[in-house]
DNA sequence: TCCTCCTACGTCAACGTTGACGTAACCGGC
DNA sequence: GCCGGTTACGTCAACGTTGACGTAGGAGGA
């Protein structure tokens, strides 16, 4: 910037102002100080910028997500990057693993780098990283997982309802024998979503078996090993629902090995690419995932921007999408 | 920093080297440093320490995809970021669309944030924006497809033998009508498959048929109204090669409404989810992502560390995968 | 004609941190 | 007892930029 100034003959606060755009800078020295940028190649230097600056803003948010090479975070990413990109704020993305300690550690990397905000799904368990770092006043919205703190935004789906109406269209088709595979326990969604099956058993007079109910499966290995399992029984169920898109890949594989994907009925939560051709297409209870990515891009935007409006739990419906397999009678 | 410091009853300079680990201060003061920034919640500022320091890193690095929903490009930044978590680095990234002037925007706000170095996805066409930032003294590496100008590392796949490779097979089989449908000709991996698309005719000792040759689709929609037409033709392929994995599905989708998936043969450039799972499994020519992302982010950390070796083009082999489609034989 | 106001600059200090360098106290050796 | 060396701090300035404020010159009004 120095060397700048002294080519088109002016002083450093000028050529801030032309680069900023401010007002009290003639026509003539504009162009000068544009042409000297130009021939030294100079850049602006953000750091030093946001370090001076009143507002302190790095034009910058943190995204930590469970695994950023899975379609549903990424998906969710992109929503937010688009959002972002409007307001020239880039996007600073980090996968959690789903594990507190190494969420906490990229929570603090993304303070140091005074991110204006983040967008965070929750590891399991506590969040007393989050809630330090939310009380530290930085803006935070939980995306797919609400907080187990106050006064923070949070966008989800309507986990419990969708599945109970799932489990209710199954019913409605004469099963009285259905299984919930679900992923981890401790993970809000796959809580919701066993709620809304028992709900949905409830409602529809079926009494649960219990042995019908397999959790913790995290990966579609530990679905294959379950769902094999549960049509082993000696009163196998005629219908699943698979509460996780890797569970549901999981119980097709069995389903197609045993050649059962069109006597047992399945239905999955999340959908994924390509369910739609596979023979039978794999019906599914579809998230509007740019829809929540939108949400929560709008949600951090405004609190960054100073909006002190109470917290917000944004839930974002999701759809029954039907292809075939939710669709398959009993016997 | 100045609160930790009184409250320590030492100099800023003082927490300085306990916050950073450096030798020149007692355990007892270390001590009470530490508690003093653990009671008023410090965080250091790594904008301003990165302004002071020497070697000036941001410890964060820029990554530029074409579309980070994409499941190749969202498991190549999965890479990197492994990669990079190793080194305390973070990920700021950002999908380009494969618009050169949305890509040299992008560019430019990682140049004013700083960034140690970027892994670029270079769009399509002139290269100008990533040559002028990279003479700049910018780090970089391309990724999948390689600079149009010198002096900067770059890591692609066996696109032009992996792709001659399919054709051969299909030759083998009996296939003379082998169509190939490609992505955007502007894409220099488009081009190499299609080379070696013609190699495998030539070495086969097939001549090329013109109009079995579709190029531009892009997007899976181009794709099957391209198939649509080659099948129509009044003497169709018996196979097909598609050279991109949103054109697969497309073609993919042609062949199975009209029933066709069992006839005609297919091999698809690019591997996806549940190819396996589909009937017949879609025979592919799989990348080998990870590898490619940890090749990228060995090379990019490489040339922050200050590798002056000579410019890298690492070429990670691709892998014909067999799952049917491809075995198919002639009538 | 004089005073006021505005425009177009410049000067200086500060943002939070660390490199270079200074200094006081202590230690060991002759 | 003096000297050289080491340890444990502190002081000061600088990184690149901008907010606060100062100033010179011209325009405009009474």
């Amino acid at each position: 910037m120095r060397d700048v100034a002294a080519l088109a003959k002016v002083s450093t606060k000028t050529v801030s102002r032309v680069i900023n755009g401010l007002p009290g800078a003639g026509q003539e020295v504009v162009d000068r100080v544009r042409a000297a940028a130009r021939t030294l190649g100079y850049r602006p230097n953000l750091a030093a910028s946001g370090l001076r600056r009143s507002d302190k803003r790095s034009a910058t948010i943190g995204v930590l997500f469970e695994d950023l090479s899975n379609p549903f975070d990424s998906a969710l990413l992109r929503a937010v990057e688009d959002r972002a990109r409007q307001g020239g704020v880039l996007v600073l993305a980090g996968s959690s693993e789903d594990d507190r300690a190494l969420q906490g550690e990229l929570l603090g990397s993304l303070a140091a780098r005074r991110v204006d905000g983040v967008v965070v799904m929750a590891a399991g368990g506590h969040q007393d990283a989050l809630q330090q770092e939310r009380e530290r006043g930085t803006p935070m919205v939980l995306v797919d997982r609400p907080p187990t703190f106050g006064g923070t935004d949070c966008v989800t789906t309507t986990n419990r309802d969708s599945s109970r109406e799932a489990v209710l269209q199954l019913a409605a088709l004469g099963h009285r024998d259905i299984a919930f595979l679900g992923d981890r326990r401790t993970l809000w969604t796959s809580q919701e979503r066993y709620t809304g099956y028992l709900e949905g058993l409830a409602q529809a007079g079926l009494t649960l078996r219990e042995e019908l109910v397999r959790t913790d499966l995290h990966g579609a290995d530990l679905a294959e090993t379950a769902t094999t399992a549960l049509l082993d029984l000696d009163k196998p169920p005629t219908a699943l629902f698979t509460a996780q898109n890797l569970v549901t890949v999981g119980s097709m594989r069995v389903l197609r090995a045993r050649g059962l994907q069109r006597s047992v009925a399945l239905i999955g939560f999340d959908d994924f690419p390509l369910a739609d051709m596979l023979e039978p297409g794999i019906t599914v209870v579809r998230q509007d995932v740019p829809g929540i990515g939108r949400k929560a891009a709008e949600l951090i935007f405004a609190r960054i921007d100073g909006d002190t409006s109470p917290p917000v739990h944004a839930v974002v419906p999701a759809s029954l999408v039907r292809r075939g397999s939710g669709e398959i009678s009993p016997h």
